[in-house]
DNA sequence: GGATCGATGTCAGCGACTGACATCAACGGT
DNA sequence: ACCGTTGATGTCAGTCGCTGACATCGATCC
């Protein structure tokens, strides 16, 4: 047996989750949040860069696997094929989570400065998606806007899955809405209607 | 005449510009700004709700000429057309602050609180194209995917715009990028290639 | 068994931000 | 011309997010 209790970020983590439901983001204070964990402020900070960052541990593992899957794909696929490739992969990590993420999306939905956090690790996973088609090949400005384009679908079907009460597959829904996507902007390069 | 200088708002935008230049973001101080404004810490978060808020008191007037510029494109446009006319309008109005935009760009994207608040006033224009969108008839996703779609557009012209030393105007990269999503996400609903 | 290490605690301090109250020129009504 | 109100600003005290420096002490390695 160690000299701490074991597992300190994870305790951190549910106690921030919890505290944010209970009263909401603003209204807890690190200090609580620690306390809660039986810690100090200082080593919640120690664990994560800022207040924020305790409900984002899992970002980086998500766009980790996205960016696998996108790399995985076969060299045939179209660049938009690809990042619906890696786009799935995610939203079926998140399927397993489904009740996790639901919870947390009702949180950083409520305050802005989660937010804004939530939207530049999607900014990031992005940038990470256009990386890898470089990788494969693809070119500017295509590489960047098929990854923006992915994460635009991807913003949508999360906000229709999260809302919806049905039990439709998350990668489902993104599948149907870079379908609508491809509806929108229609196929001629310069044509309306 | 009045009992202070006038326009202490802009004085406190200008100070803030120019250090954020000089030292950068996060080594100025509030307190700097305001010495500099000839005013006081406690008036500059009276006019700014936050220190970074300075530098986007602008997006509001700009949200507001997209959208007018989306309600008056003719009905019988398709939604990504439409779009696309506010985010041209949108970016006629950069083009004629080409100098300060960049400045401006070049201090936001060098530090990751600035780019935060940056992509969460995108969202927001964003959210109140696909508002205008709705209110011409068009329903969802649709609404939501044209808006994001050309959030993701404009983002992706816009850091071209920026990046380049010719003097194309912002307007035409971002019709140029449009088309190129086209060509990216294809016209067919579920064909690869 | 002693040196080292790593996770945590303790403490002082800065800077962002807020609420409460004071100030005082300008303005409008009488 | 006087006076009450208004509104932008100043002053001050205080909370909270976040950081650097140093101390603690079980575990681990030689």
């Amino acid at each position: 047996m160690g000299r701490w209790e074991p597992n300190a970020r994870g305790r951190l983590q549910e106690a921030a989750l919890e505290l944010y439901v209970e009263r909401g983001y603003e209204q807890t204070t690190v200090a609580e949040i620690a306390r809660r964990a039986a810690l100090t402020e200082r080593t919640f900070f120690r664990h994560f860069a800022d207040k924020r960052e305790v409900l984002f541990a899992g970002s980086e593992a998500l766009q980790e696997c996205a960016v696998e899957a996108l790399d995985a794909v076969p060299a045939a696929a179209s660049p938009i094929d690809a990042v619906a490739a890696a786009l799935e992969e995610a939203a079926a990590v998140l399927q397993d989570r489904r009740a996790y993420a639901r919870k947390r999306h009702a949180v950083v939905s409520a305050n802005a400065e989660l937010r804004e956090r939530e939207l530049i690790k999607l900014a990031t996973l992005a940038a990470g998606l256009a990386e890898a088609l470089r990788r494969r090949g693809v070119g500017e400005p295509a590489a960047s806007l098929a990854a923006e384009a992915g994460i635009a679908v991807f913003k949508v079907a999360f906000a229709r899955w999260v809302g919806e009460a049905d039990e439709r597959e998350l990668a489902e829904v993104v599948r149907e809405s870079l379908g609508e996507l491809r509806a929108v902007t229609g196929g001629a390069s310069g044509g309306s209607r």
